[in-house]
DNA sequence: ATACCTGGTTACTAAAAGTAAACTGGTTGA
DNA sequence: TCAACCAGTTTACTTTTAGTAACCAGGTAT
């Protein structure tokens, strides 16, 4: 019985994984929060101030408007931003980004700055 | 002619982003890079020294060898991690995370810290 | 022989990302 | 009044990516 970079290899040979990410490691849960195409653009489009729907998408521009409507109720259910119909007649929304959702724009500015750094 | 918040509204009340993502902004750049399932995860797994394909397979849990086969590429053709043949016959083949690959643990822990500080 | 190990590949299905067009309803200018 | 735009979606559809399970060649241990 012998232990290896967290793999164990039992009396018959057989070897285990002792910490395998079974359910998915923290990195692997964060990335299906904030790893989804368009979402980190979303939220750091979002950081100086609530933007109307159609704004977003022009300023993703390469994004599908289904693209932006469908990541933008993702981000929602996660709490990350919120919509609000500011207007009806003639209908105007705005997203926001929540108080969660800023704690994520450390992580994004690191991203952002590893890309320009490494001219990614 | 007016503008607000990146948007410019010409005098015949057309709307432009001034500055469109349009080619992808770096956000987005370094998710596709990074942001793949299991590109994070693999590249945490490697972090601690070379890790051979299977013991990496197994500790990922989840992710099929295909998976693990197919993000490794991708991780090496960006100069993330390398490929080493230690042994043919018994064929052992390891990976390593390279210096440049070491460059995006700053924002794996980054990232991690947020998911473990807010219970994602 | 049998059953496992190694590091993959193959063939296939399910899910996600993507596009372009349509829709409801309102405003603007000629 | 009519065309041409605005708003924020939704629909129908195609392409790409993710995913599974089975298989393969070559080797070792029982």
């Amino acid at each position: 019985m012998s232990t290896f970079l967290g793999i164990t290899t039992d009396d018959q040979g057989r070897k285990h994984a002792m910490e395998p990410c079974l359910e998915p490691c923290p990195i692997e849960r964060g990335m299906r929060v904030l790893g989804g195409k368009w979402k980190g653009s979303i939220l750091w489009h979002l950081k100086d101030g609530p933007v109307r729907f159609n704004d977003l998408a022009r300023q993703l521009g390469g994004a599908s408007k289904k693209m932006v409507t469908q990541r933008l109720r993702e981000l929602e259910e996660a709490g990350l931003v919120t919509r609000e119909v500011v207007s009806d007649r003639p209908i105007a929304v705005v997203y926001k980004i929540t108080d969660f959702g800023k704690t994520t724009l450390d992580f994004l500015e690191t991203l952002k700055h590893w890309v320009e750094k490494h001219q990614i």
